[in-house]
DNA sequence: CTTCCGTGCTGAACCGGTTGTGCATCGTGA
DNA sequence: TCACGATGCACAACCGGTTCAGCACGGAAG
């Protein structure tokens, strides 16, 4: 009777077997009313709380959900869809009393993998929410094989069997090429994130659709890495351009940061000059100079929203539709006309 | 022989009885070489992993640690310590076959006990990373009671027994003024955040030790909580003040950034007219303008040391030492010489 | 040839829950 | 009055590991 109360303790206590505890708690079996009524008395009052390994154990359930980040060190501190992501998903899973075994991995691809590997292999989690989905991605073959439930952070482009929750990113880069186009910029080029990742492949489809939609002529794409390094690299490439593009669409706040300083290290003037706009929002983003305008997502709500499907998944329910999420354009300082024609 | 292959596979595969299986993978009772080898070779080639939850059940450890963040909604996406003091920590206990159950809270401090709550109550944990203390901390309490290990990350400033693993914060303040006084200023001011978390209380009473080491004049210290809206509110009242300071230290990035922008927004220039430090590093601090001079931690160290204290106190090992890291502070644009006195 | 000990393995109990089966007991209807 | 079903609970098996006690066997010592 040291350490955490245990359901015989329990029993014992309320001079009934282990099995009417069991039933009295559960509410399943048959079981008298004042027993039910002794039994949560006297659990109440030892503080008993089930132990979630032992009720794993009979069940073959985990009641926990994996999750597996995979970051450059260069963006592990500065990524604004980390941390809400993952505190929406909590908020969720907590009330319904699962837990969540995340992992955080600076690194590339293999250790990636190895770290799927360990969450599922060790028969710790019940299912999976799968993060930056590649173009061609092995895990989700992997995942099926195992028999291991999951739902995509954002739709694969190819039909995947398993349920998504995903932000309409192809909304977002209209609602900025549509904010650019009606401020009169007609040179409109992007910096993109990397390519291998879906959401990569789906923006850069939608710029170009986008720009189609408003009669403009095909942008520009640098291809970039979403460091800021890159991003200073990308302006730097569109600058040199002729004619010079007079908006610039980057696909996180980061790069959109470190792309205004290096046009203002080269003297070219946001927005003046050039208009700027992230694809993502940060905290920071108002607070810069000038403030950056851009495409913001309730990460918090698709975190919560990505929970509830996957633990749906679980209970085995038929499968739920696609969740899609919209994202909202917040125009702050970034953006303005282009400049007159020289 | 459907799903995960368990230990008693193994032995009917093997030949054996699973007592020997499970002697022949732990390498721990008598068991002829003959038949490990056989045992080994069987449990490989049918992908054998043991279950977490088994063996959690009757060794009555769970292998696995706690770990609860709190913040405001507006701090979440911006904080550089979260993700990659996570990723410090998974990258340890993953070699140890440890897995973190992480919690993040959008809000309070009611949430957060019940955050701590559901992790220890079911059982799910062997150990706690205590972050974010506070002067008197009641999480300190309830964990000593339920006799669980716990590691505090940061130093509490009354002796706690139990370890710690900590940034110097003051030496951190102490490097910041050195800087600014090498180069010439006499009136530094701090804008601080939560005063009620040990390192804001630590970091002013070093922020004053500083000073005084340098025979400087106690500085203005400007109550903030971290966020952008209050590091631009203790900019204004620091620059209404007279004398005006020439220097401010603020105690994170957000908070410097967006002093920055309301220093600009009034027509001073930083650094000419005031210098300006932040006490945490951010990949977004390069790229802003000017450049942010900011004190930088080795965040995924203090990560792993954490893990590697929290695993050695569950071992049951005699009373780890506390750690202390030290920062080391990057000189970037925002701090330069006075202005000449007018 | 017996005694004794070390080796190598098996059987069983146990961790803390869930759940199926079975045995009293009671009330009801014929 | 007896058969019968419903109710309320106890017993035991089971989930997948760990670990203790004990048995059979072999070699060495007396």
């Amino acid at each position: 009777m040291q350490g955490r109360p245990t359901i015989n303790d329990v029993a014992q206590a309320a001079g009934v077997s282990k099995s009417a505890v069991s039933y009295a708690l559960s509410g399943r079996g048959r079981i008298g009313a004042e027993t039910r009524e002794r039994v949560l008395a006297v659990a109440a009052e030892l503080g008993w709380q089930p132990s979630q390994q032992a009720r794993g154990l009979s069940s073959s359930r985990t009641y926990a959900v994996g999750l597996v980040f995979a970051r450059p060190a260069e963006l592990i501190g500065a990524d604004p869809f980390f941390a809400p992501f993952i505190a929406g998903v909590e908020a969720e899973l907590s009330h319904h009393k699962y837990a969540l075994l995340s992992q955080v991995i600076v690194g590339g691809e293999a250790e990636e993998e190895e770290g799927y590997r360990r969450l599922v292999s060790g028969g710790r989690v019940d299912g999976m929410i799968l993060t930056d989905l590649r173009d061609i991605d092995p895990r989700i073959g992997l995942l099926r094989d195992l028999g291991m439930p999951y739902v995509a952070v954002g739709r694969p482009m190819q039909a995947i069997d398993g349920p998504a929750v995903s932000n309409d990113d192809s909304a977002s880069v209209t609602a900025a090429v549509d904010h650019l186009a009606d401020l009169g910029h007609q040179r409109i080029a992007q910096v993109s994130g990397s390519r291998a990742l879906v959401h990569g492949l789906e923006r850069e489809r939608a710029f170009h659709r986008a720009l189609a939609a408003r009669g403009l002529y095909a942008g520009t794409v640098i291809p970039g890495d979403f460091t800021g390094q890159s991003g200073a690299e990308g302006m730097c490439a569109l600058l040199e351009l002729s004619p010079r593009p007079t908006a610039i669409i980057f696909a996180n706040g980061l790069m959109a940061i470190a792309g205004m300083q290096e046009a203002a290290r080269q003297g070219v003037s946001v927005p003046a000059d050039v208009s700027v706009v992230a694809l993502d929002d940060n905290p920071i983003a108002p607070f810069v100079t000038p403030a950056l305008t851009a495409v913001h997502t309730d990460v918090l709500l698709w975190g919560s929203l990505s929970a509830r499907t996957i633990m749906a998944c679980i209970e085995g329910e038929p499968d739920t539709a696609d969740v899609v999420l919209t994202s909202e354009l917040v125009v702050r300082g970034s953006t303005a006309p282009p400049p007159p024609p020289a």
